[in-house]
DNA sequence: TTAACTGCAAAGCCTTTGCTCGTGA
DNA sequence: TCACGAGCAAAGGCTTTGCAGTTAA
């Protein structure tokens, strides 16, 4: 079953309806291999359906997070925003740089063995982590150390 | 040399000055051992002094965050609110339960190995990492067993 | 003296919510 | 049919900012 027909099971076992904007929405989820926010994605479908709201974006995301077929987490330490992706069973985590900006995904299996060392020491279950690296990058170290 | 003077040394020597409120929230920082937040911070400053302003809290806290001797993160996988520490070489970070709400603070050394493969793969340098996980505490996986 | 700082209130930003109409099953 | 969902706009919660008066150095 792919995400879309689980994605739409889920949210009929539940006892919601397939709407024309919520079948749009995880089509394009589908069809966006990265994480995405709630605004641009509300921009992606806005091309197909102009009427769209973002606040119907927003309530299809949690329907969805709630379904277990998407999870979401924040990117950066600085910027405020929230980003959904297809769930899959990897860990990732970003690094921005505090000078440039740019954005470099990270993935380690310490992050595995953080939410192993967890669910030992506090028998935690459903664990979701929120990770993200605020530093200098190497580029921005460099022209730092030139310009003063 | 303590926080206090550290703090104080460092806002001098970035032009800025040493007024009664900046003085004032380095000093409650110092004696709090935990991490706080803004508002509860403007909350034990207004006993000392009833007229400052959240938004001198807010202020003061990104001089002392921006002259390196204090840190801060979210708490919760929502970023509802960032808390503020002082600096120390100490990595933290927090469980809170999705049901309950109650957090737990954990600290692990795999938090450091993940700074330090940040460091080696990126050669990313002054590292911050906002961790925080959420799940269902053994607790309310109990509760939910038995009302279902 | 004077640039930095404060208090106040209002604005920002992302996200959520109340309301009413529309629509899937 | 009729409860669930959508669109719209306004509110919410934390944080930031503009402004004018205040104060450290």
């Amino acid at each position: 079953m792919d995400f879309q027909q689980q994605s739409k099971a889920a949210i009929r076992a539940s006892g919601g309806r397939i709407t024309s904007q919520r079948e749009l929405l995880i089509d394009l989820l589908a069809a966006h291999n990265d994480e995405i926010d709630a605004e641009t994605l509300h921009q992606l479908a806005s091309q197909h359906d102009p009427n769209i709201n973002l606040a119907t974006v927003y309530r299809t995301l949690h329907t969805l997070e709630a379904a277990q077929v998407i999870t979401s987490h924040y990117v950066s330490t600085d910027h405020e925003r929230k980003v959904y992706r297809i769930n899959t069973k990897q860990d990732v985590f970003h690094f921005t740089c505090r000078r440039c900006g740019r954005m470099t995904t990270f993935n380690s299996p310490l992050v595995g063995q953080i939410k192993a060392a967890l669910a030992a020491e506090l028998g935690a279950v459903e664990l979701t982590l929120c990770m993200c690296a605020g530093g200098l990058c190497a580029q921005c170290q460099a022209e730092t150390a030139e310009t003063g």
